[in-house]
DNA sequence: TAACCTCACATACCAATGGTATGTTACATT
DNA sequence: AATGTAACATACCATTGGTATGTGAGGTTA
């Protein structure tokens, strides 16, 4: 109803912004634990007292510079699509996925931090609403083309993210990242190659 | 040298021992936030002066929890391997780890809570050590059989471990463990199937 | 065995920090 | 203009990881 923001509104919603956007930098410079809401609040000149009221907790916050973070990775990903070919379409986005995760494994927050503040319960369900929920979403589009084995759709979701995520993860501590990204690429491919269908395999040949 | 112990040493032993085993269960119970050190050291009778006699920080007695459970569940694993056959090793492994890992999924320290709190680098230098040194060794073993495609033997492995513990906590979350388990080995192995050489198919099949 | 030393703890204490309870004031509403 | 409310600020608290220091039993040496 009230699309037309009040002053208020507008002052509220930036020191929000501030707030994780500061955070964020924070978290990803000094790391979770080593950020106090004190520092966070007086680098977004404020007081511990905004912090709370605009979020329930520190995990709160931390949660939410994650998740704007998951967004923008998965926008990326999500504008690879383009052709009406599944399979090309989702090499592509795996290859976006793994460059952007590359290109932002300094910066940001990472996907340890999450998992190590988060546990794994609380991240996978932040992940489910953006990059996994993007793979399971290729993934039902490979099935339906049945280019894949009938296995349990979350559970190969599950498998893949896993591939992936730990890909990324080898990904960001190697020395020589291009040559791993391009091998890791390959070894991804085969990996999927193993639960496609036999009439797949050979169509992409 | 000092083989023979003495009286002192002993009860120090003892008293390591029992810190390590009741945080072990605390930790297990209540998560890591959620169990003090006050309630560690009450639980075994001592004080926290014990506590930071034997461990240097609150991670440090944490990881002596984790890396004790690692290692009886790599044990377990080792003791699997059998035949000459690497591949038939390799799966009777896998299976192996997903079934103690099953059984104490809900005992014992999750591999969740492991990551969440030692933070991904030393959670993988502690299990590289015993359960990912044991992978490493089974795929060194595949790949000197020329039944793996010649992948960087590291990435080959971590991608592997990604797909493994990836599945365990799916396999820790499910609701019907025993389908799962079964339909994962199923996946795994399709997976392996990926990079697995030519030849090497032929001869499983 | 007596003096001495070392180590395995216990005791006392502190600083930091997440969280809460309570103001306060600008701004919106009536 | 009066009143209400949301967006913060201020003050305060409890917990807790960590440290500095004390102490006495057990071991060593003379």
């Amino acid at each position: 109803m009230a699309n037309i923001k009040s002053r208020r509104d507008a002052n509220a919603e930036a020191t929000r912004a501030a707030l994780i956007q500061k955070a964020g930098l924070l978290f990803a410079k000094d790391g979770f634990s080593n950020t106090s809401l004190g520092k966070i609040a007086e680098h977004a000149r404020v007081t511990k007292g905004a912090i709370y009221h605009h979020f329930d907790s520190k995990d709160d916050i931390f949660a939410a510079c994650y998740s704007r973070q998951a967004s923008e990775v998965a926008k990326v990903v999500r504008e690879v699509t383009l052709t009406d070919d599944p399979w090309i379409d989702a090499i592509n986005q795996i290859k976006a996925y793994l460059d952007i995760s590359m290109k932002k494994g300094g910066l940001g927050v990472s996907i340890q931090e999450a998992i190590t503040v988060l546990g794994w319960l609380k991240w996978r369900k932040l992940d489910e609403e953006h990059t996994m929920g993007l793979l399971t979403q290729t993934i039902a589009r490979l099935q339906a083309a049945q280019l894949l084995k009938p296995y349990t759709s979350t559970l190969l979701a599950d498998a893949l993210y896993g591939i992936l995520i730990h890909a990324m993860m080898s990904l960001v501590g190697a020395e020589d990242k291009k040559t791993t990204r391009d091998e890791l690429i390959l070894l991804v491919q085969d990996f999927i190659f193993g639960v496609m269908t036999e009439s797949a395999k050979e169509k992409i040949r």
